[in-house]
DNA sequence: AGTCAGCGTC
DNA sequence: GACGCTGACT
């Protein structure tokens, strides 16, 4: 038996729009600890982590470990059912095939449920070791977005490179190239609005601006991003989610001179 | 050496929006008294003519007159990088085949630079002589937009006719007849909002709705919109832009009983 | 080009 | 909190 109540059922509509375009199917993980998915894009390429920690619902009982596959399309249309203001109930019999989706009005005059089919998914559990990260960048989620839908009118790849001074976007097209440079600054007011550079070691790598933007869709999750770079480690695009968890978005760099190196 | 430092940035995004569905290739010219641009659009119809006058510019250095070739709709594409509130620097070398943008954030924490190809685009540069004009009208430029885009879905052209009383545009389709009038009015207490008529002789002369609607592009610049008509010239539509300078707009009317005089 | 959603403003 | 606007998607 299962059932997850979160009376801020709009965060998993957001967590859900922030997964969907990447990844079309995956398995949600229940245990004692949280709620959590792990998976691959469609592409194998990315990889999305998220955790949703007990702690953060409303009420949490989950008897036994369960992973649920979903059709993550379908769940995010279920989803969209539940008003902005709802509190949704997710649960599940064990050994059932289905899944149901509770809405619940804030002032109890509507409640829905939407069951929905569950589907086996055959999925490695990744193991993701901790590493000591080059640099960090955390900054506006909504200036990052920002920076990677403008480069992506440009070209289609950006290397980020961060120095003591800020971190650099730049990407090359036919029509031109771009740089934006973002400067460590911790004088504003507001944290949410600064951009903090931890940097051990300077470090600039590529990567495709088509997953970088996909990752962004997870920026009403949060209002800061956060971005950790080592050489030759996948970049982690991290969004913290209030109370909760996370999600994390890891992407490869591109080999800087793969272009370069195509050479008889 | 060229630097062309504008506070109001996003002036130059306005700019770009309200061309570059007409001209897609152009030239600036760029010379101590400022940055202008004169271009026939694809079917050598309507002209434009752009001026920001050097004074508008906060820094304005320009060594020496260039003109530089540009492809408006990437030139768009690098401007919509831009912030609304940033500082946008025009930047070049001489004899350089490249021309700089960048765009400063108001607190000077983010700096672009974005860098773009220049081409080479033959084109002559009509002296347009200052004409007496049968009637100017000066009019909201909203309210002129709205009438042109609402005239266009009865019709292909429009009749604008001056009297003492007011300004009538009409149009005639399949569907049937439309009249516009606009009186003259002082009266309202904003002069943006007042619609004022100076006429010398009636007059009236039709157009292809088709450019009035390209030309209402530029509606974001100005408030209000000068209208300037005499037989046998062209009409000039023209936008103020603030303390800077104007985009205006030329186009040949249509011989009125050219279709009826389709006759053997 | 038209519709819808998200953001900023009043 | 509601409205209007701007940008994204169909």
């Amino acid at each position: 038996m299962l059932e997850l109540r979160l009376v801020q059922g709009n965060l998993l509509k957001k967590v859900l729009e922030a997964v969907k375009d990447l990844v079309t199917d995956a398995n949600f993980d229940c245990s004692s600890t949280g709620f959590s998915l792990q998976a691959m894009d469609s592409s194998h390429v990315a990889l999305v982590a998220l955790l949703l920690r007990s702690e953060g619902f409303e009420h949490y009982r989950c008897d036994r470990n369960v992973s649920m596959g979903m059709n993550l399309n379908n769940m995010a249309k279920m989803l969209k059912c539940a008003g902005n203001d709802d509190i949704v109930t997710i649960k599940a019999d064990d050994g059932s095939d289905t899944v149901t989706f509770m809405f619940e009005s804030p002032n109890q005059d509507k409640i829905a449920d939407f069951e929905m089919k569950l589907m086996d998914i055959d999925s490695e559990h990744l193991g993701i070791p901790e590493a000591e990260y080059h640099a960090i960048v955390r900054m506006p989620s909504s200036e990052f977005a920002r920076i990677c839908k403008d480069l992506s009118s440009i070209g289609d790849t950006v290397v980020i490179s961060v120095t003591k001074e800020g971190v650099k976007f730049s990407t090359r097209g036919d029509i031109g190239n771009a740089n934006v440079v973002c400067r460590q600054n911790t004088t504003v007011d507001k944290p949410e609005e600064s951009t903090t550079i931890e940097m051990h070691e300077p470090v600039s790598l590529t990567f495709a601006l088509r997953y970088m933007n996909s990752f962004t869709k997870a920026t009403p999750l949060s209002s800061t991003v956060t971005i950790s770079l080592s050489s030759e480690l996948p970049v982690v695009v991290e969004y913290k989610i209030a109370e909760m968890g996370y999600i994390r978005f890891y992407l490869a760099p591109k080999i800087e001179d793969e272009e370069e190196d195509v050479k008889p």
